[in-house]
DNA sequence: GAGTGGCTATACATTTTTGTATGAATAAAG
DNA sequence: CTTTATTCATACAAAAATGTATAGCCACTC
């Protein structure tokens, strides 16, 4: 039954799946194309089965090897966070802390929390790692993150921040030109910025809109909030925004303040396991304790 | 940043954590001492960090070498399921699926289910692991689970049987010596036969009994449900069992039906991405066939 | 207190794995 | 059509990892 396949061997696979070639596969693992391709062949041998279809410009996974890819990259995942496990070792707070969250808070917002905690601690070194998947955290894609929710598992502990409000916002230069609406159903006509597909979070949203929201009353359609709020500021039209966020640009107008207001519940989660990290308790104190400077 | 461990280093620690030396680990990996040595000896270079203390008996694993076996434990078990994965794929039912369950269904109810697959897919390797632990399914120690409640994950398919119910049986044998209780109260003077830990399960049956139940209410303890229906066939006291299981045995005596009854809700529950196996869909609906035959 | 069985650590030969160099084939660009 | 830049496959040499054998240590047992 064991066929006691050798884990370097998917370390390999994943590296050919995520970059297309042996070739490529081996310059991100510090290999050579003749190594790797030798190891997709003896992984082929012992699995018995296709994994890729050997073209010029590279290899194309077969379904088998589309099969593969995600337990391998769950398989990266541990091994990228026993390397951090280790580096933080010892009551002295140190080693390396990795954090996920959505791409607007982690450009807008951690930024100067992180500068805050790098020049307090020196010894911790911190990553990020803009995403929105949920799972990040159990496949311990990362440390702590940041939500918009409150996390379901047990094994996480969560504090929660606050909420953050999102309201409306235009720059200045697009309304002079395109006029400012005053009633939400004037938002219909006017140029809107929003997500390309829909979320829970925009379905929430929608529902406290006079008009249906379809994707196609999106005149600008990003997944990336940071986008949209570069297009806000662009003067590209009405888009939703972090209020903390946008009041920070003074050209930035709140419109229909008093008809629409829509508040994100923020936590902040760990895996339990870490509890024992001095490094991660510290970012983790350090973050609750900066974004409650934030939320309001 | 990237340290660039290989994976085997990792397989070799995991070893000599399960086995607790190097000779051991060897043999159990189907390598050598020295080389395991070897392994260990890089690891430690690498992550710059001592993992184990060399004895005469073996090796002590230090707290750092604690915190890297969770890991380290969870990308053998994704392993594992790689293996599984790849014995499966093609149109046809074949290939290895696992399941875990709890060792009183792994032992007196699946085997007759089991041995029905068996004859019909002969193609279908079976594998069943005893255990209550709930990650199972999502750490892939598993492709299908029999669990006594709903999974709350979404990740998961789960489909319910019913409720298994349970009661208070003993051996007529025991009932001849120390007579038959006609009350739940009679219940405290009698040898009651119970769990180790007190788990939610023992706690939700504590609350429909008229006496505080302690640990020491109980005269045997163990956590094994197989262990406790043994006991109670061998006369040693009054245990609870469930009724289907229970009534197979002519000899033992349902007690008080009428005052006390305990539901247990059965789920047979899967991971999402296996509905593409055809093997582990045969034996998902194999055992929730066979399961509510059992499930009154 | 000699013997036995468990362990780790080390020295050395061997095997295995890896890297270098090269060829052939394809695709895009001049 | 040629050049250039990809790719994978193969041959051979170099390097690295492994296995064998052995020594040393400790705890038990007889």
């Amino acid at each position: 039954m064991n066929k006691d396949i050798g884990w370097e061997l998917y370390r390999s696979f994943l590296g050919v799946m995520q970059e297309g070639s042996l070739s490529a596969a081996a310059r991100a693992l510090g290999s050579t194309q003749p190594t790797i391709g030798r190891h997709i062949a003896e992984l082929e041998r012992v699995l018995n089965i296709t994994l890729f279809i050997r073209t010029q410009g590279g290899l194309t996974p077969t379904d088998a090897a589309n099969a593969l890819l995600l337990p391998a990259s769950e398989m990266a995942n541990i091994a990228a966070a026993m390397e951090r496990v280790t580096s933080r070792h010892g009551d002295d707070i140190q080693g390396t802390v990795r954090v996920t969250t959505s791409d607007v808070i982690g450009i807008e917002i951690l930024p100067t929390i992180f500068a805050d905690i790098a020049e307090r601690f020196p010894n911790i070194h911190l990553e990020l790692a803009l995403s929105d998947k949920v799972q990040d955290l159990l496949s311990r894609e990362a440390d702590i993150a940041i939500r918009m929710f409150r996390p379901k598992q047990t094994q996480l502990i969560a504090r929660r921040i606050g909420n953050i409000g999102v309201g409306f916002f235009a720059h200045t230069c697009y309304l002079t030109k395109h006029g400012t609406p005053s009633t939400l159903a004037d938002l219909e006509a006017h140029r809107l910025i929003g997500f390309d597909r829909l979320t829970d979070y925009i379905r929430s949203v929608a529902k406290k809109l006079p008009f249906p929201l379809e994707k196609d009353s999106f005149v600008l359609r990003t997944d990336s909030n940071v986008a949209q709020l570069a297009l806000i500021r662009a003067g590209a039209g009405i888009g939703l925004c972090q209020i903390g966020l946008a009041e920070r640009d003074k050209s930035l107008v709140r419109l229909l303040a008093e008809d629409f207001c829509f508040e994100m519940d923020t936590w902040v989660t760990m895996h339990e396991d870490l509890r024992k990290s001095p490094a991660c308790k510290t970012v983790f104190r350090e973050l609750v304790a900066g974004l409650q400077g934030y939320v309001y």
